[in-house]
RNA sequence: GCCCGAGUAGGGUAGUGGUUAUCCUAAAGGACUGUGGAUCCUUUGACUCGGGUUCGAAUCCCGACUCGGGCCCCA
């Protein structure tokens, strides 16, 4: 019987793995060039951190099961709720803003698509400790900025969910996310029969359509009529002027709810192109967490990239480092070795392991991409030498290997 | 959970009811003793699985599984 990959996950074969290997290091360095520090948290978690917030019913979507010690627990679905327990566990009187960032594989139970997998990975930054517009224009900037170290520019979305509950804010918490779900799946027609459900009255429902369908550039302006200036719509203002200074462009949505319960404030998705229905690369948002989770309410701001939607569209090709066959003679096996060894502290060589002739060897140097063959044979040893042949240019000569070595560092520094 | 499409050696394919399943490629070995990509030869390797129809199924039917795409969902 042959076995496979379990359903929606994936092998990553080199040339695949170089590339997300890329990515990787891109959007880390950017982080870490924004004051962002790396974190990682378990691949499993008590059940109860991911079902509390968001109640057993996403229990359908959740790897979960009980160990031998007859604890229930889950493989993550997400970040945000495992950095937050972390925060609480472990940070709660450092030093605050705390700025985090990770790079992790999320699990969840669902039918695979395009950019949709049972095992996925993302790319996070979570930043801790401050309800201010400076925390969120700065969060966002750090996505686009990411986004754009892959040279992706996707089409980013603000919005402010302070606004949409302020006009809610006579309704029951039940009834408010259930809204705020609708809006989020842009069903406009369950919107509406649900406002009919619970008679939420004409005025408040033609509010509520006028608000959620405001876009660009006069929809605050608009928004401001609706629902008068509150906090929220200045503290978006805020938000939006500081983006303009970090040259940040935008576009304001009041249609973005987000499917979570625990967002606050600020919310933003950013869309890429040619993703087909999962065409969401990042979103995030300001939300309070800590509280749920035994600590003490702290704001928080952050988001995640789909790191595999992300390289659904990036189109990068990753130099292959140049590497040496070393190429011996069954009586120069352990000078050949000695050789490798040296020539591995400069470059990245190879010996035959498949007990192979002189003339394999250089077949297989050939088409495994080898761009030098140093070869150690007999005669050159006894010139205290060896031969170095250019696979591409099947130039060939005899030289020290220091020379050789030579030769291969100043010609790795040319690609 | 639902809908549509597709599954033939490692990769790409031909085969629409009838000998031993086609071809390309790949891999391993050889022709070739210290100079690679060519050529030739040998070898390896497949009908996704389970039922059904039939004298006979890779082929037709049903189901499952997997893949691709979409719906639902997306914390």
């Amino acid at each position: 019987m042959k076995l496979n990959r379990p359903r929606g996950t994936r092998d990553f074969l080199p040339g695949e793995n170089a590339k997300r290997w890329y990515a990787e290091s891109a959007l880390r360095r950017v982080a870490e060039c924004w004051g962002y520090s790396e974190i990682k948290t378990p691949t499993f978690e008590h059940v109860e951190l991911f079902t509390i917030k968001s109640g057993e019913g996403i229990l359908g979507e959740i790897y979960n099961f009980r160990d031998k010690g007859d604890r229930e627990v889950a493989l993550r679905p997400e970040l945000t709720a495992p950095v937050m327990r972390l925060y609480v566990e472990e940070l709660q009187k450092a030093p605050k803003p705390l700025r985090f960032y990770y790079c992790e594989n999320c699990f969840r139970y669902e039918n695979p698509q395009k950019g949709r997998f049972r095992e996925f990975w993302q790319f996070g930054v979570e930043a801790i400790g401050s309800a201010r517009p400076e925390a969120d224009a700065e969060v966002i900037a750090l996505a686009v900025e990411m986004l754009g170290s892959l040279g992706i520019t996707g089409d980013l979305h603000v919005g402010h969910l302070g606004i949409i509950r302020h006009l809610l804010r006579e309704l029951g918490s039940e009834q408010q996310s259930r809204i705020l779900r609708l809006v989020d799946k842009k069903d406009d027609k369950g919107l509406e029969s649900y406002l009919n459900d619970i008679n939420a009255g004409d005025s408040l429902s033609a509010s509520l359509f006028h608000l959620v369908g405001l876009r660009g550039g006069t929809a605050i302006d608009e928004a401001r009529s609706i629902v008068g200036d509150i906090e929220a719509i200045a503290q978006l203002d805020s938000i939006l002027k500081l983006l303009d200074a970090y040259g940040v462009e935008y576009t304001v949505d009041f249609g973005i709810a987000r499917g979570l319960d625990y967002y606050t404030g600020m919310v933003f998705e950013i869309y890429g192109e040619n993703l087909g229905a999962q065409n969401q690369v990042c979103g995030g948002g300001s939300y309070r967490l800590a509280h749920l989770f035994g600590g003490e309410d702290i704001p928080s701001t952050g988001y995640a990239i789909g790191f595999d939607r992300v390289m659904e569209i990036l189109d990068v090709s990753i130099p292959k480092r140049l590497t040496a066959a070393v190429i011996y003679f069954e009586d120069t096996r352990t000078e050949a070795i000695q050789v490798a060894r040296k020539l591995r502290k400069h470059v990245p060589a190879y010996l035959d392991i498949m007990g192979r002739k002189f003339k394999d060897q250089l077949s297989f140097a050939s088409a495994s991409g080898a761009a030098y063959a140093v070869i150690v044979g007999k005669t050159e040893l006894d010139e205290g030498k060896l031969t170095l042949k250019n696979m591409l240019t099947k130039e060939q000569e005899k030289l020290t290997l220091e020379q050789v070595i030579e030769r291969i560092t100043a010609a790795s520094q040319q690609v």
